[in-house]
DNA sequence: GAAAAAGTATGACTTATGTCAGTATTTTTT
DNA sequence: AAAAAATACTGACATAAGTCATACTTTTTC
């Protein structure tokens, strides 16, 4: 069942996740030293990669697969904040800040995800100032999507805001077909809901709605989008 | 009316809010590189420090006063992301991103604030690995802080909310007096509103309510807390 | 210091959205 | 293949919270 094998694998030389990565200009000698170090794992999905409150004691980069970056609130429901993807790095905000995880981070779909440990990723850090830059611009990027998350969130309805999350996953995830996109991910209601922060039935409502109204089809628990217009008109509040 | 008074004024090595700032272990050499590229300048009231999709030209850094930085959402409503006060930083996300600025910053009580244009700013950066992990340390925690915003504003009602801003601003801007924590900073009901991400007669109804439940007093503009437990318990699920 | 403007307060009303309960469907387990 | 469990769906219902209208109060302007 649990199906970790422990590597060092493939090189992150060699990685194909790696162009679309932070580390991807980094120069040959640093990123050996990080490759040496780090460990590929196989994750299922359903598997955890850490929880939040708990200590970070390096950096995940993801390989393949994709991993939801969530926040469990006091009413036991589920934010998710974000879900990563290939190339991804997870983990290192917490490691910047010193502080324990903010959030949890579990497997969705299938993943290879290297683990590269605090002191390698640090040290390169330090001794190459562009990726440290590098590293900070995607922080403060990142920044600047949490507070339009903030407020969307304060500011839409939850019909907006599933519009709205749903040409995003099929920007991220679609794959095309017959004019539509289909987003090739397979979420519960309760994650979408998650994402969206709202109540699952509140999604399974509005994705009916939606299905009706010909903006979206369902195949299974997969979302083929048909109008992304329509979708774009519905999620913001002047269009 | 427009009082800017551009000085260089006091240098940031004798700057009172300099302990409290990030610049608190900057060595004596690259504080005055800092000192002598800033402009200190008055602001008042009311005044914009910058506008989101601006291009950021370097960092402020707050003497005294305080600023909302904030978001105007679709349906023209702010939403702010939060108040900065003695010794904060502004604009460093925007400028550490290469990107425009995300959100607009005004202030709300009068201030003074340092400008330090981006160049020294960075180069300080580059050459004070030290100070560019304190930077990074502060941007990471933002980052968790903005998760658990976000994580409130779809999990918890408003009244919860209020509740738990109520709390926040007594910590930051309380003076006692009798027993009570009076929040010494003047907001409208429509900031509040901004803050907590809601409509202004939210705002008005539920004060008026914990007034009446003697969790509060209204001294003109200015909100007294006189029920710490009480404001914790109604911010929480579960408590 | 009067007039205008802005901000605060309350009431009436509507509605979006959460909750609960029950059924149907799909997935997993044995 | 049957049983159990998890997930998806639908309906009924309650209510938190937004909107609009209006009155009152404070602040600003001239």
């Amino acid at each position: 069942m649990n199906t970790h094998s422990h590597s060092h694998n493939t090189p992150c030389e060699l990685c194909a996740s790696r162009k679309q990565s932070l580390f991807s200009d980094l120069p040959e000698t640093q990123l050996c030293t990080i490759s040496d170090h780090k460990n590929l794992i196989s994750h299922r999905k359903g598997q955890i990669l850490y929880y939040e409150g708990t200590k970070p004691l390096g950096i995940f980069c993801i390989n393949s697969g994709v991993v939801k970056i969530y926040k469990t609130a006091s009413n036991g429901k589920e934010q998710i904040i974000h879900l990563a993807q290939k190339g991804d790095f997870l983990g290192y905000a917490a490691l910047l800040g010193e502080e324990n995880y903010t959030n949890s981070a579990m497997i969705i779909e299938d993943a290879k995800i290297c683990f590269v440990p605090r002191e390698p990723f640090l040290n390169t850090l330090l001794k190459n100032t562009e990726f440290f830059k590098r590293v900070t611009k995607q922080l403060s990027h990142e920044l600047g999507v949490m507070e339009d998350k903030l407020t969307d969130a304060t500011q839409k309805s939850i019909r907006e805001r599933l519009a709205f999350v749903l040409l995003q996953l099929a920007n991220s995830y679609g794959v095309e077909g017959g004019g539509n996109q289909k987003i090739d991910l397979v979420l519960s209601r309760e994650e979408i809901a998650g994402i969206v922060g709202t109540a699952t039935e509140s999604v399974i409502r509005l994705l009916s709605e939606f299905k009706k109204d010909d903006l979206i089809d369902l195949d299974g628990k997969k979302i083929i989008v048909k109008d992304k217009r329509g979708l774009a008109r519905l999620s913001d509040f002047y269009a």
